[in-house]
RNA sequence: GCGGAAGUAGCUCAUUUGGUAGAGCGAUAGCCUUCCAAGCUAUAGGUGGCCAGUUCGAGCCUGGUCUUCCGCUCCA
């Protein structure tokens, strides 16, 4: 099979002429940055998150999930630092259309003019600015910029917008009555969900460090550009996993995880040479090690997963706005014979995009394959090579004509195995082009029942990626289907 | 958010200086078919992304708007 394509622009068209994804609210010309998976996207979507919370929770005896709401206490994100460092007021240059946060801004004029030896100007400016800033005045901060003549680096002028807020947190009111106090957000990451449940399933479950919490779920964010169809969306999916540990112990941890998921993500068929690690140099507010999981996806190297050693931030920080002890004791005991004793553990977070997983399998298992038929004249088909463990539909079920008895031996082994996973039946047009629909969808079995199956109870399976066929008795069908999906 | 390009049937496109839209494929129904799409017949599908303006008349000209793609920017 040579001439293998991979354009971009195609893979998007065919998730939506298959049912996979399509835009959202399409009808009204769509909602930006937000999408809908489909017949056979949401099925693909369900069984990557099966498999990683398989992966997570059964096979993982000191790992448990949980599924929080998305609705939080607002103070869920004073304490996470979201409010603070989620909504930045920012500026634009009208010359050279550069956007500023203003605190940046300031600061780098500041540094400047210490620099300069202006020590008393620059410490004004920055007492002026965050006082400003505390009081949301952002004409006062304009004023400020203006007033100094801080110019952009880049078009070297001072023709400014307004400033205007830029939140990454979508609110919304609960209750009925309007006011500050009722504001509310969608949260923009599921961790917090996990760490204000820290204590609940400590004890509950009676969990010994160290220990996760797994969880999936929608997270959204107000992105300014959301881009590259579902890598980068409003509203996306989260599956991730926060891991308590004695403090001391994270970097141990962090990089026991590190292997461990990039060995998961090989085991879904991404290619090791299509994944590389990417360290953070510049990390986050709670992060003292961080690192992304990168893809090599039609449109380049693309974080898929964070590996991020988020240390006792969180859990301290709700400690101190929710005023409830939130640590753990730990009875093992250390060299001199005592035990470790009450702390706030650290936590080591994986956390994958659901979303652009997806993407990652679908865009390796889409190939336009053309080969020379034995006549000489071109055959090509277009073919989503799903792993058979994930795929929508695992078996179609086409009796080769639909007369002489066939369709009722074909529903009779659909009846057997629709119990035991997704299968299709069609007995429309001619079996090539049936064929080819399956490669077009991902289906990793075809089985035809034809006159021969009436003599010997054999069926011809046929497999997607190789195209080759072999005849097997019926009643192995759905074993053989069943031992290959499991892989 | 800025700049550029695009939007006509489910898909790919045509309609060449403005005169009330066509094709191929696909879909559906029926027929025919002994295993890798493109046999036969019939049918359905479009207020030309949306809104306004110019004009006797707009898919075509103008403005706005929505969406998508590309480049910047942004992405604690």
């Amino acid at each position: 099979m040579a001439n293998e394509s991979n354009n971009f622009a195609e893979l998007i068209s065919h998730c939506k002429e298959y049912g996979y994804i399509f835009q959202s609210s399409e009808i009204y010309d769509g909602l930006a940055a937000v999408y809908d998976y489909g017949q056979n996207g949401a099925q693909l979507k369900k069984n990557i998150r099966d498999y990683w919370w398989k992966s997570m929770t059964q096979m993982h005896d000191n790992i448990v999930g949980i599924d929080a709401a998305i609705f939080m206490h607002p103070t869920t994100w004073k304490a996470s630092g979201h409010v603070d460092n989620f909504s930045d007021p920012m500026i634009d240059n009208k010359d050279s259309n550069k956007r500023y946060r203003v605190d940046h801004l300031i600061e780098g004029y500041a540094e400047e003019q210490l620099a300069n030896g202006n020590v008393q100007l620059a410490n004004e400016l920055l007492a002026v600015m965050e006082s400003l800033l505390a009081a949301n005045d952002y004409t006062g901060i304009k004023k400020l910029i203006e007033d100094n003549k801080i110019k952009c680096t880049v078009s070297k002028t001072c023709n400014w917008t307004d400033v205007r807020e830029f939140n990454l947190m979508f609110n919304t009111q609960i209750g009925s009555v309007a006011g500050d106090s009722d504001t509310i957000y969608l949260r923009p990451e599921t961790a917090q969900g996990i760490f204000v449940n820290f204590l609940n399933v400590q004890k509950t479950g009676r969990m010994k460090i160290p220990f996760g919490i797994a969880q999936t779920g929608k997270a959204f964010r107000n992105e300014i550009v959301a881009r590259q169809f579902i890598f980068r969306m409003r509203e996306f999916e989260q599956m991730e996993m926060q891991f308590f540990v004695r403090p001391g112990t994270q970097m141990e941890w962090y990089n026991f995880w590190k292997d461990e998921r990039k060995k998961w993500h090989e085991s879904i068929g991404i290619p090791a040479e299509k994944l590389r690690f990417h360290d953070h140099v510049k990390l986050a507010h709670y992060a003292d090690a961080a690192l992304d999981i990168e893809f090599e996806f039609p449109f380049g190297w693309k974080e898929l997963e964070g590996i991020h050693s988020r240390t006792d931030f969180d859990l301290k920080q709700h400690q101190e706005y929710s005023k409830k002890k939130i640590q753990y004791f730990d009875n093992d005991l250390k060299e001199d014979g005592k035990p470790y004793g009450n702390y706030t553990p650290f936590v080591v977070e994986t956390s994958v995009g659901l979303d652009r997983l997806f993407l990652t399998i679908i865009s390796l298992a889409y190939a336009d394959e053309k080969w020379a038929k034995e006549d000489g004249t071109e055959d090509s088909r277009v073919v989503l090579k799903i792993p058979a463990m994930l795929a929508p539909t695992k078996l179609a079920i086409l009796p080769l004509l639909k007369k002489d008895g066939l369709p009722e031996i074909a529903k009779e082994l659909m009846d057997a195995c629709k119990g035991s996973f997704m299968c299709f039946y069609e007995e429309k047009d001619a079996i090539g082009k049936r064929y080819r629909r399956m490669d077009a969808v991902g289906t990793p079995f075809c089985v035809t029942i034809d006159h021969q199956t009436k003599e010997d109870n054999t069926v011809t399976i046929r497999y997607r990626d190789t195209m080759l066929q072999e005849r097997i008795a019926i009643n192995e069908v759905k074993n053989l289907v069943w031992s290959k999906i499991g892989e």
